[in-house]
Parts: C-alpha cells; sequence; structure tokens
DNA sequence: GTGAAAGCGCTAACAA
DNA sequence: TTGTTAGCGCTTTCAC
C-alpha cells in the first residue's frame, strides 16, 4: 500500500505539501505541483480514508437512510437514493446506505463514530422518534418528506397539498363534479407518514372552494381490493366521473375495471394518478399524471446538506411545485344523463 | 466527543483493556469488564470509525455497485440492496451505496483508499471491465450475476437456465406446442447481462429436447411496443398457446392486449412470468410465475463476502435453484382446431 | 488479567 | 512557497 510518505519521498517534497497538493488548501509551485502529481500517478497512491477521516475530523461519507418498508414508492425510492448518490459523488462525498430498521439507533451510531459528517432521512413520519435525536446532534441532516414540527429541521419534499389541489383543479375545469380519490393502502394512512394526508388535504380544500364533491377511500394495491372499492365507490356517488389515484398498484386495476365495466377513459370518466412518469406512461391508457420529481428531491437534499456542512445557511423547508402533465386519460366530463 | 481514554479513565482502567473489552480479543475478568461497560454507558461512549479503521486497516464496510440503469428490475435491485445492508448489519458491517457511474475507477477508488473492505457488485455483464481490476485487487468480492468468464470470481446469482427449462417443461406437460418468449428490450441483450441469454438458453434446449418449438422477441416494456410484438408473433406462429415473458413492463400489456384480442387466460393461452412475486400476484390475471430471488441473492453474497473476509473459503458460484410457482395463467393447452 | 507504548497515515498548526 | 511536527483515537505487540 502507497502512503503519502511515500509520494513525498519520491517527490522529493515533504509530506505536507503533498498534502496540500491533494487539498489545495494551500498555494503550491507549478513545478512542484507537476512533479508530486507524477509521483502520485507512478506510484498509483490512494488517499487512506480512515487516516484522513481520524486527522480531519471529516468523512466525507453521508448516511442515507431508506425506509425498510417496501411497500410503496420503490422505484421512487430507488431513483430519490441513486441521485444522492450520484449528486453526493460530483462533491467528493460517498453515500452509506442505512436501512429504517436500525430505527433511531442508527441515528446515535452514525453520529457518534463520525462514520458520516451528515445525513438524509427518507420516508420521515409525521411523528418520528428520530426527530429529537437529530436535533440534538451537531450534525447536520436533511429530511425528505415533512414531519409535523419542523423545528430546526431542513426537510425537502413534493408539495403535496399543492398536488392535491392541482390534481382538482384540472378535474374541476373540465367540468367533473363528482370526484373519487383512491388512496394509499390504510396502513399508509396509519402510519402517518404525512404525504398521504397533505395529498388529500389540499384536494379537499380546494374542492371546496370550487364546489367539487370528494370521496376518499385508501385501498390496498391489486384487483381483488381495488373491485371492492370500486364497487363501493360508484354504490355511493353513482355520478362520479373524476378519479384521483395516488396508489402505483391500483393503477392499472383501475383502468382494467373500469374498462370491463364499459366506463370509457376518458369518455365517460377521467383519471389523475399522482405516480412516477414511468407508471403514466405504460399504463394501458396514457395517465394524465402529477409525478413525483424523485432526482430532484435527492439531488436538492444533497445539495441542502452539503450547504450545512459548508456552514453555509439554507432554507428550511423547500417543496417542489407539482406539474401536472396532461396525457390520455382526462377529458371533459360526459353532460349528466 | 467521547474517547476511549477518557472511558478508561472514568472506569480506572487502562486504554487497551478497554479495547480489549470492546473487541473480546483477550479475557477480562468479570468485574473488570462490567466496570468498563458501565463507563460506556455513562459516558456514551461510540468508537471512532476513522481511528479504528486506521489502527486495524479494517473499516468493517462493504461497498455495494449498484447498476445506474434503472431501466430494468429496479424493486428487484432495492431488495437485494436492502437485504445486502441489512444482512451487513447483522454482522457488524455497514454498506458504502456506489453507483455504476463511475465505473471501473470506483473499483480503485474503494480498494486502494480502503475505504471498504470488500465489495458487491450487481447486473454485472458478460464481458465486465471491472472483473480484471476485481482480480488484481487482494479485496474479496462478490458478483451478483454471472459473467462470461468466473475464474477467480464469487458469483451468487438464480439460475436463469434451469429457469429457462423449468418455464418450457410447465407448459409442455400441459400440452403446449408453440411456445413465444416474450423477452427484456434489445438493449439487454446488446448490454449482454447474460441473464436474459442464459434464460433463453435453457429454455431453448429442454424445449428441444420435449419438442417445443420457441419463438423469441425480445420487447421493449409498455403497450406500443407489446401491440407490434404480439401482432408478429401470431402472424408467425398462429398457433402458439403459451407465453413466457420476461419483463416486468410487458406482463399487464401482454395480459390486456391477450384479453382485448378474445384469447381467455389460460383456457385459450397460458402465460408464464419470471418477475418478482409481487408482480406476479397484483397482475390482472394472478401469473403463475419463477420469481427473483432478491433476498436471498442479498443474503448470500454478503455471507459469501464475509466467508472470504474471514478467511474460511467459498464455493465460487452460487446458482439458486428457481421455484415455479403455479397460479391462475396456466393450464391445459386447448385441442388443435 | 492488565498496562505501557509504539505506531496506523494523514492534516494542519507553526516555523521558516 | 515549503518543511517540521504534534497529534487525531484506536489497536496491538510486548512486558509484567
Amino acid at each position: 500500500m502507497v502512503t503519502l510518505a511515500e509520494v513525498a519521498q519520491h517527490a522529493g517534497v515533504s509530506a505536507s505539501t503533498v498534502s496540500y497538493v491533494l487539498s489545495g488548501k494551500r498555494s503550491i509551485s507549478a513545478t512542484t505541483r507537476q512533479r508530486v502529481e507524477q509521483s502520485i500517478r507512478e506510484l498509483g497512491y490512494h488517499p487512506n480514508a480512515g487516516a484522513r477521516a481520524l486527522a480531519s475530523s471529516r468523512s466525507n461519507i453521508i448516511a442515507l437512510v431508506i425506509p425498510l418498508r417496501t411497500d410503496m414508492y420503490v422505484p421512487v425510492m430507488m431513483e430519490i437514493a441513486i441521485a444522492v448518490a450520484t449528486t453526493a459523488r460530483t462533491h467528493g462525498y460517498d453515500v452509506l446506505l442505512l436501512t429504517g430498521e436500525e430505527g433511531p439507533e442508527a441515528v446515535r451510531r452514525v453520529t457518534g463514530s463520525g462514520l458520516a459528517d451528515a445525513m438524509i432521512l427518507m420516508d420521515v413520519e409525521l411523528d418520528d422518534e428520530r426527530l429529537p435525536l437529530l436535533r440534538q446532534a451537531d450534525q447536520p441532516s436533511v429530511l425528505i418528506g415533512l414531519p409535523a414540527d419542523t423545528t430546526g429541521m431542513t426537510c425537502v419534499d413534493l408539495d403535496f397539498t399543492a398536488t392535491g389541489a392541482l390534481c382538482v383543479e384540472h378535474l374541476a375545469e373540465l367540468g367533473h363534479r363528482d370526484i373519487a380519490v383512491i388512496g394509499e393502502a390504510p396502513a399508509v394512512y396509519e402510519r402517518h407518514t404525512g404525504f398521504a394526508e397533505r395529498t388529500l388535504d389540499g384536494l379537499r380544500s380546494r374542492a371546496r372552494e370550487l364546489g367539487v364533491r370528494v370521496l376518499h377511500r385508501p385501498c390496498e394495491g391489486g384487483y381483488d381490493a381495488l373491485t371492492v372499492t370500486l364497487a363501493r365507490v360508484f354504490d355511493e356517488r353513482p355520478g362520479t366521473t373524476g378519479f384521483v389515484v395516488q396508489n402505483e398498484s391500483a393503477v392499472e386495476p383501475l383502468l382494467a375495471l373500469l374498462r370491463q365495466q364499459g366506463r370509457a377513459v376518458p369518455e365517460d370518466v377521467s383519471v389523475v394518478a399522482v405516480c412516477p412518469d414511468q407508471v403514466a406512461v405504460q399504463a394501458s391508457v396514457r395517465l394524465t399524471s402529477v409525478a413525483i420529481p424523485a432526482q430532484e428531491m435527492g439531488r436538492r437534499a444533497v445539495e441542502h446538506l452539503l450547504a450545512k456542512l459548508e456552514g453555509r445557511g439554507s432554507e428550511d423547508i423547500v417543496l417542489l411545485a407539482p406539474e401536472l402533465v396532461v396525457r390520455a386519460s382526462t377529458g371533459p366530463a360526459p353532460a349528466a344523463p
């Protein structure tokens, strides 16, 4: 294993010079720099991460805590994780992958050991038990998601309230007056992950303003669950002409069942989805949808984290504006019979 | 920040004693151990990761290289990653998440810096450019996937050859004599990721033995692509009664199009999928399928890696046996018209 | 069963 | 612009 001392000797300079060539923290003459860089290349030198961390008390590692549950938004999680990793790399950081399994203990362990310089938490719950630890830790952190109490926290999330509002607005403009919301599995609401409620809040309050009636039904994914849910919806509100779906695994079943019942999309019924674009374009009817901007969420989370690490302040709450893309699943409400 | 020295002082012992209490590498009297453990708890001590890595030249970190492409098997990738992370934790290791983006350079960087003690590579291509580096590195590694040349490598993968064979066997037993294979996107085959070809090989050679005709069509996901592909299949082989699908995003479109064409599943046409169980059970017809055992792959990869780290040898190639689960999408071939 | 002490490879004052 | 040097916190030999 090649050490910095060996590089120094090979280049005929002192260790600190090599160190400074690497860090750029003081000016080096062009010739010296070149000799050192030459030696580094010739010897195939790579700085030792442990030694560096010890001496500088910076590991150049960001911890990313992903949810253990894989019942929801898996591709979105993955996309965020990848965005976090690639963004971090462009800034010289690596990413440590932690699962939610360890719970609050993970925060303590990483914070205490100096394994990572900072952390990003995904799938934050409204009243997350890790938040107190995070607040008292001296490590910067960013949440992806929005807890109930955001005091002292930096959060990045899609503006789900605006998302909900946007969905109704679109349907209202098209003349729909009776809307059903097919939501996430009941477990998601019980877990109080926040985003589902926020979508609903935004949707309902805008609906009230626009004079649109809303029926909300949480729903497990899959055909069986949706068959029941859909029957109940039309039973209770036969005049329903608009659907908002926020549940990936309900999308295709919904479309299939509507088709099966002879309700044409978008002629008889309009559907707006809150889902990744890939799902929207690969569905059997190309879906008008609001996408979850996973990449941007990951990127922004890292950038805010780095800002904090470098002592630059940064906004506390970053809510990304939703964008509704109109595709083939929404159209004017049918004339009342 | 609490150091080992402070714990030692607080407990009235030497630093090395504390270290040995932590590592268990030499016997400690019960009373001393208790005093030390007490101090550790009282002071809230966490060993410093950098110092530990420097002194022991072991980081207790495993690097996991995930593919950058998210065009395929995303949930499977995620599941493997989570399994790797949780398994690693139970053995005292953390996981560093690297994207394929850096390419071979990532291997060099991690190997050279001592950032990680070992690495796991996912989505290995048949002729992967990282393999030579891996072979010459002194770090243990495990591949998830099977390259063309496995010399000196430890690999974990589903036995896709057996998977292909299993699919035809099932269809052949049901009397199907003309089978179409809806494969991954052409790009997947061009990339030579191996698994797609291996499935096909196993499928074809078993088909030959059983006197079954096979037509293979790579296919992009989605409805449009599948519409074209399906038309071509029935054009070329009107007598096709069995399908094997190895492409998540072709599953639902296939079922929908067959239904639309008035071909009932499984009465007129049988479908076997190679896909995650979740996809199989949530499809509009519950699919007979061979699952990709993502969790087990992740777990096994870590276990083999640890075996190598501890100097225990370990098998070179681990091919997990496929299991076909019969659900509602396969049945006896219809009598010839 | 326990302690003393020499590093591990690097960073960052402090000096020149 | 460059060199000297004192640690960073821990592991591990060597000695008792």
